[in-house]
DNA sequence: GCCGTTTTCGGCCCGACTGTTTTCAGTCG
């Protein structure tokens, strides 16, 4: 069963959220969203341990989450809600749109929801307002129409945490004996529009009438025999099917999708006077195929298909040729080059990142806080080369896990980072992102990551583009430039397996990679759970048909050191 | 609302950027 606390953070999160649109004290929205982070980060479940325990949380929202776990929300959280219209806090989605300005449109304009507030804008009715000039009005607008754009679509890590909840309640189900989850989820795109799952049962009713009564349940949208569509929670649409067992294979492989990549498999059968369909492959009414998805590619002379290849971009006539690559996995992955501690933004402690780092079977792992130039973290060099010696007294008693000292600089606009190169060869390992000056134009982009590629001290790129999804677009830049630099200095590109950033993304990893680049999968942790969100990462890298060998920290630890020398 | 070698009250990550402003408010990381 998933984890009651990012349930309660959310709940948390969403009452900071409305607490400061309705004017609330900015400190106590402070505490609420640094209780929720916590929570969220926190390695205990709540609904088994006691919520005081986490650092950030005193009586009062104690008391919040303990009704939160009891009833699915809280009086305080209820009361705000009826008081601001779901619309008004969409507003605060929209870029450089906050509290302040969502309050003001909707107190003297009314203004609800985005879609309002492009509607007033274009009809001149906050002309003249202080605040809001051309250029103020032209950038929401822009803002509105990315956010309508995102859509309904959540990201990866929301629907794979909501489709395990679901499975988890099935499972329990009397007379169910296979769940799974197939379509874009299981290709692993980094968005998913609705999650579609696949069952057998002993009996199909009951099983729909379980999946009715779930408590993520909030509207039936259809119910029969074979078929029931929900909303959950988080307002994405869940669809159960139920197949019968000897088509499992069948089903798998229709709902898994693409529909691109069905397509070119129904036209081979086609050809041989065959039929594929999700009851399975057919030459007239005799099955060749359906009870799994292998027995289905081998009759149509291919190995299996890996999922996230499915997307008909000549996986197909790989397999056909015997050629599809041995696609890297987590299990190939041997240690974790960005993370984060309480040093500056986590909320786990070095010790806790550091232990939990071990019990992943790692074996090397960095802790990369953030440098000094972003100012927000209060970094000095004396705390980190503080960090340097708790680090190697850690090591101590870590024999099996090899701990590098490294950091997280930030990219300036003009390319430079935070440290001169002198201190920059102190760390084991150094990661340089963008932090800030998302606007320049992409020639300035360009330029400035081109020369953090080129700074000898910089192993990695982090999180290349800096897109947050539904929040903040990618920057602007002459990628194909950009890897060339790396390639010819061998500089890695991260691949942040953060779901929301999910970046590089595959397109653009697809494009490294033919530029010759190496890549780093990367957690970019905050807290001890994050850890596993190396998973959708592997997920990115496979879509763009890596293997270990592009991947540096699939290497053997003297392998990876040599690389992370080499750049220098 | 949380927290404590500034300890039960009075602080709370804080500076840069943007678009607008004629001195600043709001937002962001």
């Amino acid at each position: 069963m998933a984890r009651a606390n990012d349930a309660a953070a959310a709940a948390l999160q969403e009452y900071a959220e409305l607490f400061a649109l309705t004017g609330g004290d900015a400190f106590r929205v402070r505490s609420y969203q640094k209780a929720a982070k916590a929570i969220a980060g926190h390695p205990e479940d709540i609904s088994v341990v006691d919520v005081r325990e986490v650092p950030g949380v005193g009586e009062a929202i104690a008391k919040k989450m303990e009704e939160f776990l009891r009833r699915g929300s809280f009086r305080q959280l209820d009361e705000l809600r009826a008081l601001v219209p779901e619309g008004v806090r969409r507003l605060t989605r929209i870029p450089s749109l906050g509290p302040k300005t969502a309050l003001l449109l909707f107190n003297e304009y009314g203004i609800d929801s985005p879609d309002a507030l492009a509607e007033a804008i274009r009809a001149g009715r906050l002309k003249g307002r202080k605040g809001f000039g051309p250029k103020t009005e032209a950038n929401l607008l822009k803002g509105i129409e990315q956010l309508r754009r995102s859509g309904a679509r959540v990201h990866l890590g929301v629907a794979t945490a909501l489709a395990e909840q679901v499975l988890a309640s099935l499972r329990e189900v009397p007379g169910v004996n296979r769940v799974a989850y197939a379509g874009s989820l299981r290709r692993m795109r980094e968005t998913i529009g609705d999650i579609d799952v696949l069952a057998t049962a002993d009996d199909p009713a009951a099983l729909m009438d379980a999946f009715r009564r779930q408590p993520y349940v909030t509207e039936v949208i259809a119910s029969g025999e074979a078929k029931t569509s929900v909303l959950t929670g988080p307002g994405l649409q869940v669809d159960l099917r139920v197949v019968p067992a000897g088509s499992w294979g069948a089903a798998l492989q229709y709902f898994t999708g693409s529909k691109e990549h069905n397509v070119r498999l129904r036209e081979i059968c086609v050809k041989r006077g065959w039929k594929l369909s999700e009851y399975g492959l057919f030459e007239g009414e005799r099955v060749i195929a359906a009870e799994t998805e292998e027995e289905i590619y081998a009759a149509l002379g291919m190995p299996w298909v890996p999922p996230t290849l499915r997307e008909d971009g000549g996986e197909i006539e790989a397999a056909l040729r015997g050629e599809l690559p041995r696609l890297v996995t987590l299990e190939d992955v041997r240690g974790d080059l960005h993370t984060h501690t309480d040093l500056t933004d986590g909320v786990a402690s070095l010790e806790e990142m550091v232990a939990a780092a071990a019990r992943r079977g790692y074996a090397y792992y960095a802790v990369t806080d953030h440098a000094p130039d972003l100012v927000m973290q209060r970094m000095t060099l004396e705390k980190a080369l503080a960090q340097r010696e708790r680090v190697r007294r850690l090591q101590e008693s870590h024999p099996d896990l090899r701990l590098l000292h490294g950091t997280e600089l930030n990219i300036g606009p003009d390319g430079t980072v935070d440290w001169p190169a002198e201190v920059l060869d102190g760390f084991d390992v150094c990661v340089a992102s963008v932090h800030s000056h998302f606007t320049q134009s992409s020639e300035e982009m360009t330029r400035r990551l081109i020369a953090a590629c080129e700074n000898p001290g910089v192993h990695i790129i982090g999180h290349p583009t800096t897109r947050k999804i539904g929040k903040r677009p990618p920057v602007e830049a002459d990628w194909d430039a950009v890897f060339r630099a790396a390639a010819r200095t061998g500089t890695a590109m991260e691949i942040d397996s953060y779901p929301d950033r999910a970046d590089l993304p595959s397109d653009l990893v697809r494009l490294a990679r033919h530029h010759g680049v190496k890549f780093s999968i990367d957690s970019d942790a905050h807290a001890v759970p994050h850890l596993a969100h190396q998973r959708f990462g592997v997920g990115i890298a496979q879509r763009a048909w890596l293997t270990r060998e592009d991947v540096i920290n699939t290497w053997p630890l003297e392998r990876l050191l040599a690389f992370l020398r080499g750049s220098r």
